[in-house]
DNA sequence: AAGTGGTCTAGACCACACG
DNA sequence: GTGTGGTCTAGACCACTTC
């Protein structure tokens, strides 16, 4: 009774209670790691749905990792999906905003160098390219939450030059005029010494939370920035589920 | 002249052609964020493609965030893509070895406990529930790169009670035996000192990247784990891009 | 050779939101 | 009402992979 492990709920588009059905019983353990699904056409007919449908909805759940399809072959559990998580990645303004908290903002440092200047040379960029460098201090209900280092490309984005980000933060302001289409991310852990301490407000010797990051607008080099977070007073929450 | 604005290329599906024509568009700013895209329906004229190719390409675009649609308002450029990134959240064993490195894990604890015991609770299982505590440390070429703390429930995994885990680790084991289908993560920084510095054999004051998961099948949670980094030792890397 | 998934078309009905 | 995207069907051709 094949047709009958399968079970539709009503609930919603066809393509999703199929979906629904399947990751059920892989879930259930009806179908293990390795085990094969059957055909397509042998979903068309158990649930009664055009090819179209029952592909949008296995399609769907390989896009997702839950299996993996080949041609010939077949399609097989495979639960490659755990290998990756999806993290928020929002501007501290939204972070500390939606959280009904006051957002401010403070610029300590905005000057054009050249890169290498000072000793680190942005690698995506030749040395001597023209960059503007920023720093500012985001405060969260007045405390430092996240100290932003952050280089802008003036080759990519000439008109920066004349935006003085006084209304808006530059993190922002780039996010809001400056498509791009590739970033980097790089997370880890440091210790806040000396000055970085200083500009956090922090105790010498408190763990912060690193993000370096980098964008692109079709391979071309935007921007590179640094985020730093007290790892008391900031984290990332992360959620992820399946079920259709 | 709104069809020599769009270029197909040639190259591959014809959804993807129409989704990188689209995708060009936006980020060479033809269409900026807050514009409206063609309908489906001129889309299908531009491209002398059927309507289900045609949705096929936008609504995927629409699912990565780049574009919003509205049934009667159409379809607008909205960057919220912008909003989240993925992270690859592979086991220790995978992160050690695919670097080519010599990947070893030790036991520490392995015992019985009632949740609540010891001060914390798992607020997600009622308190005295059966849970499995495993402490383990995980080594690349011999040194501490990750801390596991991690609790099991039994209620949901009677059969973990079985496992000597001297074969395969516990995530490792886990992964590959208990489907899952919701996950939540926590990510912060925070300073090793005392005795988890010295189970990491790092000095203490070292700036750790701690990262804590619970994770649940179809509602029901079946473990729970703190996963402790030196910052120096360990990074976590993840890159995003688009094109179609 | 044969079975699988990948893609495409033409046509249709529907739900929703705006005027 | 009317235009939009959301979904579904029936049928087709093709590419790839294993047999």
């Amino acid at each position: 009774m094949t047709a009958a492990r399968f079970a539709l709920d009503g609930q919603g588009p066809l393509f999703k209670q199929i979906q629904r059905a399947v990751t059920a019983q892989i879930l259930n353990g009806g179908y293990k790691l390795g085990d094969r699904l059957p055909s397509e056409a042998e979903l068309t007919q158990i649930f009664q749905a055009s090819r179209q449908t029952v592909n949008k909805a296995i399609s769907e759940l390989a896009k997702h990792g839950l299996v993996e399809r080949n041609r010939r072959a077949g399609t097989v559990v495979s639960w490659r999906f755990q290998e990756r998580f999806v993290l928020p990645l929002q501007d501290v303004w939204d972070y500390v905003s939606s959280s009904g908290r006051l957002y401010r903002y403070q610029m300590l440092a905005r000057r054009e160098v050249r890169n290498g200047e000072g000793g680190e040379t942005w690698t995506a960029l030749p040395a001597e390219a023209r960059l503007l460098f920023i720093e500012a201090v985001h405060l969260c209900d007045g405390l430092p939450i996240q100290l932003e280092s952050r280089y802008i490309s003036l080759d990519a984005v000439p008109w920066v030059e004349a935006e003085s980000f006084t209304e808006t933060a530059p993190g922002k302001w780039l996010l809001n005029n400056i498509p791009w289409s590739e970033a980097e991310h790089r997370l880890r852990a440091s210790v806040a010494e000396g000055e970085l301490a200083a500009k956090l407000g922090v105790a010498p010797g408190t763990a912060c939370l690193v993000i370096d990051r980098q964008t692109f607008q079709l391979g071309r080099p935007i921007t590179r920035v640094q985020l730093v977070h007290p790892g008391d007073r900031f984290s990332i929450f992360g959620q992820l589920s399946f079920g259709g």
